[in-house]
DNA sequence: TCAATCAGTACCGTTCTGGTCCACAATTGG
DNA sequence: CCAATTGTGGACCAGAACGGTACTGATTGA
């Protein structure tokens, strides 16, 4: 189905609730924030501090921050630290793909519609996700039913 | 990883094939042709039958045959075939996503990145992935002009 | 009629993901 | 110095998705 792993979504999630924070904030505090299990947004969290996209603070009245703003923060990273390298098919970056890679018509082709996505994802930032998430009124008028019935 | 499936993989290949043969061909020809389990590569050709992308002929000398160039088919409709439709999140198109929407920041603003993909997957053909598997002194200068994107 | 070939479905084993838990290290504050 | 707080790292398990296979039926052509 072509969709990224839904920690990568709550990564998303997490990182612009970071983002309106003003001090660090703790992984309990997140995850009441944006009503998701404590025990998965602290996973979220430690993979996201690993790849330096936000920064720790241990021991009392720690938590986390963002490293950078959230508009110099591209999705594309965001993917890169939870579900790992943008790979469509099992042959990119000269790595090995199929049984008989001599025989295959395609082999080795696939990198270009992998940097195609790449730079797609690359060209938009978190910030470019929040905008929208403040009251913005020219948004699909289905998305406003939708989320009016939702509720 | 934000993989596709390998059959996608498979059917982009077994595409390719197909494009270069002059009749129909048979699905134990193909699967041989690319190297791959016969099965298989018969559920894929049955998946692409359905969408239309390849028309069958069934009965003695029947056998799969394209039902459009190979540079008026999409990465993103073979995709859309076998994978299902490209949906990063879980709400996109309106569909209800995250436990608490209510409290997610981005609710509903992964449609522009998921437009994004989708717009970068139409603009691959399937003729910019065979060229580039053949010999260069092979190109056609259809290919050419069609790859520019690719190189 | 008979053989070739696609169509549809159903099934199983493997793998990956999502989610939880626990023991440990680091920092703050009394 | 001791205790409370908070992140770190890893192991662990259940569930779903995926890949692969097998079988039976329908359709065509010789
Ligand atoms: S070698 Fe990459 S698809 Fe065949
Ligand atoms: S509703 Fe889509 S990510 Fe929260």
């Amino acid at each position: 189905m072509l969709r990224l792993s839904r920690l990568t979504d709550y990564a998303v999630v997490a990182l612009v609730r970071l983002g309106r924070a003003e001090a660090v904030e703790t992984s309990p505090g997140i995850a009441a924030a944006i009503g998701l299990p404590e025990p998965t947004v602290a996973k979220v969290l430690k993979a996201l501090a690993c790849s330096g996209l936000v920064v720790s603070q241990r021991g009392a009245h720690g938590g986390y921050r963002l490293s950078r703003p959230l508009h110099a923060i591209s999705v594309a990273e965001v993917i890169l630290a939870i579900d790992g390298p943008i790979a469509l098919a099992s042959c990119v970056d000269g790595a090995a793909g199929c049984e008989s890679q001599s025989l295959c018509p395609v082999a080795g082709r696939w990198d270009p519609v992998n940097d195609a996505i790449r730079e797609a994802l690359t060209g938009i930032t978190l910030a470019d996700m929040e905008e929208a998430a403040v009251p913005r009124a020219f948004r699909l008028p289905a998305e406003l039913s939708a989320a009016t019935a939702g509720e």
